[in-house]
DNA sequence: GTAAAAAAATACCGGTTAGTATCTCTTATG
DNA sequence: CATAAGAGATACTAACCGGTATTTTTTTAC
């Protein structure tokens, strides 16, 4: 009972990479299994389809890692201006697992599967709710605590912010270049200042 | 040499909006021929490849109607901050060929393609570096004649504003409801009157 | 230690894919 | 109207895909 937990929670975590490089459609099964080791009885003991597979690693791996990289540093309490400024720097500039030319992979996922699978794409929707309702409560305790303009309306602040960086991610896979990254920081600072 | 230019047009149009609604790799050279009710004989006296036919598409079709929608508005004179935001307003709000639940044709090939053909990558790359820079030389207009603020970046601006669209176009998407593009509008107002 | 159940290995299947080879029809030109 | 090239139709293939059936090995419980 111990060991078959071992391979399960390869096969994800390899097939999640693989997808994060590959994407999820043009990587088959028989790439997982070469790359996992592990043989197709295997596979298909622990998952019945690729698809369960592909749920399991948005909700096994996705979203824990989501939560850790994207929610917890909005749960800090201090100025939102800069909170959500080190929380985006630090996601795009610092994060070792995501690379510029494969982009986020939450933002691939939606992307890959939003014309033909809804299940991923409800899955997916939630991910991006629970951002959006993070930082709206980040901006609403600026408010509170008068570091935020009064007039300043949460809601469109966090979906304007949130575009913008599923936007930057796309634009950097297409430059495949950090530095556009740098230009986006940048603006969103002053943006964010423009919010004081 | 006339009829036969007509059914080309009519692969690349109907496979557009084929490609536009499932997305390039889910849609298969059967599924085009079934739509277009031409053989595949016909199919591949004028395209070597499905790949072929894909970078027609982006060259022949996205690029003019992306000039048309994307590049022609920046092209007017006037103040910057009414430019961009009718500019966004025209292309999320009216334009009557791309469905929020579909996102924008050029946003959807860019996410699919990137992993795996750097062909189709570096085309699109163009067509966004095309309209940042139409964005920056609007903005420097604005700058010059005095409706925005002097020490605007225009660049930043730009890649600033381009990612939050890319980006809204995910959201849509996840949604499946324009309500969001209207959120986002609003802020994109606010953020274009903090350049003045 | 052995039997039962869990986990994994192997071989295979039907369907789909992009692409090809070959044949036929159409059209433009003399 | 003949003919040759242009355009299109038909039938096929080889590779790959996700998934299954069956067998073998490993682990767990007694």
């Amino acid at each position: 009972m111990k060991k078959s937990e071992a391979t399960r929670l390869s096969i994800l975590q390899k097939s999640f990479e693989l997808i994060y490089e590959k994407g999820y459609q043009t990587t088959s099964i028989d790439d997982i299994l070469a790359t996992t080791q592990v043989t197709k009885g295997a596979f298909y003991y622990h998952f019945k389809t690729k698809d369960e597979m592909g749920l399991a690693i948005i909700n096994e791996l996705l979203k824990p890692s989501f939560a850790n990289t994207f929610m917890n540093p909005l749960n800090a309490s201090g100025d939102p201006v800069k909170i959500i400024y080190d929380m985006m720097y630090s996601i795009l500039m610092k994060n070792e697992f995501m690379k510029v030319e494969h982009g986020c992979p939450a933002s691939n996922f939606t992307q890959e599967m939003a014309p033909w699978h809804s299940d991923f794409t409800k899955a997916l929707n939630e991910l991006s709710e629970e951002w959006k309702n993070a930082i709206v409560q980040c901006i609403k305790n600026g408010k509170k605590a008068g570091s935020i303009r009064a007039d300043v309306k949460p809601e469109q602040v966090a979906v304007f912010i949130m575009s913008g960086y599923w936007g930057i991610r796309n634009v950097g896979r297409l430059n495949n270049s950090k530095s556009v990254y740098l230009t986006w920081l940048k603006q969103l600072k002053d943006y964010l200042h423009s919010l004081q």
